[in-house]
DNA sequence: GATTAGCACTCTCACCCTTAGAGTGCCAAC
DNA sequence: GTTGGCACTCTAAGGGTGAGAGTGCTAATC
């Protein structure tokens, strides 16, 4: 797996397996990617030469052709067919040879446009960003909430509700909102029947909150014993909200788009893609993602078998994390035919981390959970 | 469209366009949709005789299918190929002659335990009842959050947060929870630079709790001429939150189990159903819907052609609503090819409906937003 | 009168063969 | 190093054929 951080980035920082490529077998490459990105048909020496109007016979491409597919870049579908690029075809494509441009000025704005229309309350602006992300690239798209890998306590506030029941209303530390209704008989019962007022409740939270500030889960139940028993109570429930933010984890999975790769010849048969939306729908997946993403930052390309996940080795993922290593971190990106169009499906990808960066660090911990 | 309300349930109440079958003819149309549910292949006479130990020739059986092909409810993809049951012979079909059993003692048990392994709390019990509906019946399903049509207030607090920002939280009449993260300066503004306290927001926010109980946003809003400052804004904050609640409506959709009808052969081709999963994905489609299962109540099979949407033709729906018509609707169903398991699925969608109606009822209003 | 055996007929599907065309690889010439 | 030429290979598309499944009809049977 190798990624780059910037238009500007070096790319070249990536294991290039000491492939030193001449100029024209530079310039064959990047035509056979390009063009079969865009016809997925397995494309020729003569077509090549007539559609990109190189100044060489067709017999030239040729040789350089059967060069690359000696180093493993191109492959052969069969005898005399054209040539197909390989996933490796594909790696030094998007390292090297890949024209990048930055998102055009007008798609920037019109993205922004639209999440200024959503509130970032919901997990509608998580939905809003997949959507967008599938619309501009044609891929489906896969976007994570973001969050702490270790759910840590913030600010509790427990409120007492028009109908006699109580919120537990949980702030972690990452800006997420966690809540939780309360049983009437369970505090009740504590308090030997005694009616709970507001006023109690409120200092149970402010004991809380004073005591276990940035906690996790474990931290607060080691320090239950040391509590008053409404206190205690209180400590519990929250640990236990904790603990629901801990093995939610990644299981909340935005996706869009798959329409636009089920329209892909290559999973013209359905069934294709049915094991691959599985996985992704399986937690594990994208959870072992997240450490990957995170300490690359910025964009990786995954292309075809350098994905660890069998299933996906006919595809490829572009993806990106946001929010903060530390804090709160999602993931967002998209995922398509290896055959995808990477100069595009970058640039979109970066530039919406950056935007979703932006908006998290605006609204600074704002809740979206 | 057509539906029942239980397994005793008198299917014979809907309009039958004087359909009178004769014991032959609803045998075997019974037996050429069953045959033809798990072949997928289209049936012939011969096939259906010595599958279904039929004590009669296949002669008799092709004149009864020719008689079942004038009434329209089977048809033949061409002269010498086997009978298919049209949509109208799947109506039929689950109108009278299906053999519909309640889900297994087992099944439920099983069902029953997923759930109590949830929280209620979060939308994770949704994405749950999904999973459960797919995997049941090998079909996508569809689960909406409940939610009332039109949002009205229940309680307000307003939290003071640790980090000088605030939260207002809004509880909804139909028990939903709505929340947004209030920008420190707006209100600061408002109060000339002073600084508010927590006692000034819970002022804020008993003036609203008492003036506005049941009030839906533009109700709100003529209110707040009348209101001081600070809770004029409060309750400005409230009606906008009010505004999202009722917006956002069933954007909210799980999905579950795509890939059972990716495997499907009627979808061999994954195109037909990329433009399927967008419908499902706008939002106006459900939101027809639910009115008309609101007002049937129970489970409503909607086959093929029967969907308003044209393109729908190829699938069909078995769909519930749960909840409570006038507090908080939501929807949960199935959709796959017309060539469905309806003695399956029916069931299935009917046990996990009232379900929900129980698990909703008993944890009575609770945030699950 | 319903049921059935028999039979001619129809249509698809799988198979094979053939051909056109695209593409290759190689080699000798430039 | 590049190129034109050429033999070779392989696919994809088209057409023909036969087997098989299924139908519809009719006349005979119960």
């Amino acid at each position: 797996m190798v990624g780059e951080q910037s238009p500007s980035s070096d790319h070249s920082t990536a294991p290039r397996s000491g492939l030193e490529l001449t100029e024209r077998q530079r310039t064959v490459l990047r035509a056979v990617v390009e063009d079969y990105v865009l016809s997925a048909v397995p494309v020729g020496s003569r077509a090549l030469v007539d559609r990109y109007r190189m100044l060489v016979s067709s017999a030239t491409v040729r040789s350089a052709m059967a060069e690359l597919e000696a180093l493993g870049l191109l492959s052969h579908p069969h005898t005399s067919a054209g040539r197909v690029p390989s996933d490796l075809g594909y790696r030094v494509y998007v390292e090297s040879l890949m024209h990048e441009s930055s998102l055009d000025r007008a798609d920037q704005l019109m993205i922004r446009h639209q999440f200024s229309q959503v509130q970032l309350t919901s997990n509608e602006w998580l939905r809003l960003a997949a959507s967008i992300l599938a619309g501009s690239t044609r891929s489906a798209a896969v976007v994570t909430p973001a969050k702490a890998r270790r759910a840590r306590f913030g600010h509790l506030q427990l409120v007492e509700l028009g109908d006699q029941s109580r919120l537990a209303v949980l702030v972690l530390a990452d800006g997420n909102v966690v809540q939780r209704r309360l049983e009437h008989a369970a505090l009740e019962r504590l308090m030997a029947g005694s009616p709970l007022g507001q006023a109690q409740l409120d200092e149970a939270a402010a004991i809380i909150n004073t005591d276990a500030a940035g906690m996790t889960a474990p931290q607060l139940r080691r320090r239950i014993p040391k509590l008053s028993r409404l206190a205690a109570h209180a400590a519990d429930v929250v640990a236990s909200l904790l603990d629901d933010a801990d093995t939610l984890a990644v299981e909340e999975v935005f996706t869009a788009g798959i329409g636009n790769v089920l329209e892909q010849p290559e999973f013209a048969e359905g069934a294709k893609l049915s094991g691959i939306l599985e996985v992704l729908q399986r937690s594990d997946f994208l959870e072992q993602l997240v450490p990957v993403l995170a300490r690359r930052g910025g964009v990786t390309v995954i292309i075809g078998h350098e994905n660890a996940n069998e299933t996906m080795h006919e595809v490829s993922l572009v993806f990106a994390p946001y929010g903060e290593p530390d804090r709160a971190l999602g993931l967002l990106g998209v995922l398509g035919p290896t055959r995808m169009p990477y100069p595009r499906a970058i640039p979109t990808v970066r530039y919406l981390s950056t935007l979703m960066n932006e908006l998290l660090a605006s609204h600074s911990g704002d809740p979206h959970d």
